[in-house]
RNA sequence: GCCCACGUAACUCAGUGGUAGAGUACCUCCUUGGUAAGGAGGAAGUCACCGGUUCAAGUCCGGUCGUGGGCUCCA
């Protein structure tokens, strides 16, 4: 019997016997004809023993099989890894060292250490040689030897990353394949020959850390993606130009949103009249719903003196994050990286029962952090920002209800904005730690519960938590893959301790709060960047900076148009005018250009008739209507909106 | 911070050592036009900044600052 085991990725691992002489051929036919097909290919590049995988690339049912999965992409793209390999020391010679090359989401990479840095004038002639290893039908031949071996080949070779890797591993064999001259020690598998490749292009050039490591030798990591057709990377390159169209810097500037000014700063934003419109907009809304779910509102200072950074532990942990000091009537002072120190000071101003709790107090607390030159990227990472912060002061048996809570509000206001698919990660203990065994157990143990409790899946990261406790973090995907943490749910056993928190118990003794942190959008920055590709600009209208623009036909309307703007004002719609001496498809398109949801169009029809004309972003117009019935229109589809 | 690329008018970009360019936006004039660009003219740049090479630098070299793609780190 022949058993093969097969795991997909969201499906329960299967395993199905076959009867002793089923040729590989026959299996996967029949694992086909099961509609496994993924499922087949998934054996492959798993459970299968490793001679059966060589042979069941060659044989040729494996190709549709793997053309429609996920994971033979995963191999084609792994080998496309080797044969860009093979093509750059071709290319560039032998003395170009190799460290590893896999497949990734939407393609694949490798790092070279090369004294001369690729640039990407250099991809044509990679291609074209990657072309022909292409074109010459290399076989991928597969064999195994011992570590020693291994590490005697690849020291000859001068392949020094190898040879590292090599005496990292715990075992006593390891697999090389070959194609051409090219060897590269690979767990495989691979297509059968280098003519499956059929479509391919490097992407970019990018610095990489050996081993991810900073204090490692840089390497020149190539991107570059494959697939099995043509069209697909035609697809794939187009979706990327797609992607570009939103990127939230580019629409930043286009929709007049935020700028980033050399004289100000790297990672300071200046918030335009539309943006700071729309951030407006998204505050009062969190104000809201935090205020109805049992938050009380803080405000606190930009800066404190050094002393409370030093009690609060931030100065030894995360100084190197904070700006530096300034002296106040000889005091030292520092910019504020974070609130949860002037949360703890309102706190501790007063006596506490148990009684009161929870405790639940949030604030949108601008904080400011150094953040290395390189980490900064547009609205996603900057230096100053404006975290929509909570702490919850609670007794260890609220705890389970609160994280609930959190978690009920936090999906709540994801999904107000469409945010229905997002990655949650559990971080447990790390190896340095405060707090006791028993707290860190419970505190988890709440937070598991809490999350199974309202349905939601999640991953575990072990060993990711913060030193002072465990935490759940959520992240977003933005338009181009990339993925974005936004919600943050802390527990935290250290604060607590430094700054002598304490309540009253019921029986009269006293005790110390377990205290919360949380984020739910992360920061207002980060998370307008990701609405503003998520939406693509277009805001729906409870968001929208600017929700209707007037635009009269000849300037016999203008004064009409005047008093219309003033009473849709004063109602509370956005309203902007063009009253400009221009023909109306010009207005319109400028107006559909930056996204506004409704035109209002006026005539002479409509001066007559006391009435507007609506025109959609989407082209379509709704029959005439009076401005009060537009009024009307807006604050209904607002609500809804907002629910 | 590290590797690579880039920095020219408000914006998008052309300009490979010999007088600084285009389109859009802006201003003026003509045009008063019903659902995505009407026409003509005008103004606008210390070519990021500092230094060097050269008879001559936007262009070549070095440095600084900034931006982009990654790595590392993070909301």
């Amino acid at each position: 019997m022949t058993e093969i085991t097969v795991s997909i990725s969201g499906t329960e691992a299967e395993s199905q016997s076959f009867a002793a002489g089923t040729t590989v051929q026959d299996a996967l036919k029949e694992l086909v004809s099961n509609k496994q097909r993924k499922q087949a290919v998934a054996a492959v590049c798993n459970n299968v023993p490793c001679d059966l995988s060589a042979q069941l690339m060659e044989d040729t049912v494996l190709e549709p099989i793997m053309m429609r999965s996920e994971e033979g992409l995963q191999v084609l793209r792994h080998s496309s890894a080797h044969i860009m390999a093979q093509a750059v020391k071709e290319v560039f010679g032998q003395d170009v060292k190799v460290a590893i090359g896999p497949a990734i989401e939407d393609g694949y990479y490798y790092d070279f250490d090369r004294e001369i840095p690729f640039t990407p004038d250099d991809f044509e002639a990679i291609e074209k040689k990657m072309a022909e290893i292409v074109k010459a039908r290399l076989p991928f031949e597969r064999r195994e030897i011992s570590v020693d071996e291994a590490i005697d080949f690849f020291t000859s070779q001068g392949e020094e990353y190898k040879v590292e890797l090599l005496r990292d591993m715990d075992t006593d064999r390891v697999s090389l394949y070959q194609q051409g001259n090219f060897v590269d020690l690979c767990r495989g598998p691979h297509i059968p020959d280098t003519s499956w490749l059929k479509s391919f292009k490097l992407l970019r050039v990018a610095g990489s850390y050996w081993r991810g490591d900073e204090n490692n030798q840089m390497l020149t990591r190539l991107y570059a993606t494959a697939f099995f057709d043509k069209k697909e990377l035609k697809r794939y390159l187009n979706r990327l130009e797609e992607a570009k169209k939103r990127d939230h810097r580019k629409l930043g500037k286009e929709l007049g949103l935020f700028t980033i000014q050399d004289e100000v700063g790297p990672g300071l934003i200046l918030w335009q009249p539309r943006g700071a419109q729309l951030r407006r907009l998204l505050e009062d809304y969190w104000k809201d719903e935090h205020y109805k779910h049992g938050y009380e509102l803080l405000y606190t200072p930009h800066i404190a003196r050094q002393d409370m950074w030093k009690t609060s532990g931030h100065l030894d942990f995360y100084g190197e994050n904070m700006y530096s000091g300034m002296e106040i009537d000889d005091v030292a002072y520092q910019l504020k990286p974070m609130n949860c120190p002037f949360h703890i000071g309102i706190y501790n101003a007063n006596k506490h029962s148990y009684r009161e709790f929870p405790i639940r107090w949030c604030e949108l607390g601008t904080v400011y952090r150094y953040e290395r030159t390189g980490a900064l990227h547009g609205l996603m990472r900057v230096r100053g920002f404006t975290q929509d912060d909570a702490h919850i002061f609670c007794r260890p048996e609220q705890l389970e209800d609160e994280i609930f809570n959190i978690i009920d509000l936090n999906l709540h206001i994801l999904k107000t904005f469409g945010f229905d698919e997002y990655d949650v990660y559990l971080s447990t203990r790390p190896k340095k730690y405060v707090g006791s065994d028993e707290h860190w157990e419970l505190s988890t143990e709440a937070l598991k519960q809490a999350m199974e409790k309202k349905g939601l899946a999640y991953e575990v990261d072990p060993g990711e938590g913060v030193f002072y406790g465990p935490k759940i973090d959520i992240k977003i995907k933005d338009q181009l893959g990339r993925s974005w943490q936004c919600s943050t749910i802390q527990v935290d056993f250290n604060l607590p301790e430094r700054f002598g928190m304490t309540y009253t118990g019921s029986d009269g003794a006293e005790h110390q709060p377990i205290m919360i942190h949380r984020a739910l959008m992360g920061s207002l920055e980060r998370f307008i960047g990701v609405l503003i590709e998520h939406y693509a600009g277009a805001f729906p209208l409870w968001l929208a900076p600017e929700q209707a623009r007037l635009m009269n036909i000849t300037d016999d309307q203008s004064e009409y148009c005047q008093r219309i703007f003033a009473d849709l004002r004063s109602a509370g719609i956005r309203i902007g005018q063009d009253l400009r001496n221009e023909k109306l498809n010009y207005k319109i398109r400028e107006a559909q250009m930056m996204k506004v949801p409704y035109m209002l169009i006026i005539g002479e029809r409509e001066k007559e008739d006391g009435t507007v004309t609506v025109r959609k972003r989407n082209g379509d117009n709704l029959p005439p209507m009076s401005p009060q019935e537009f009024i009307d229109m807006v604050c209904r589809e607002c609500e809804e909106g907002r629910a």
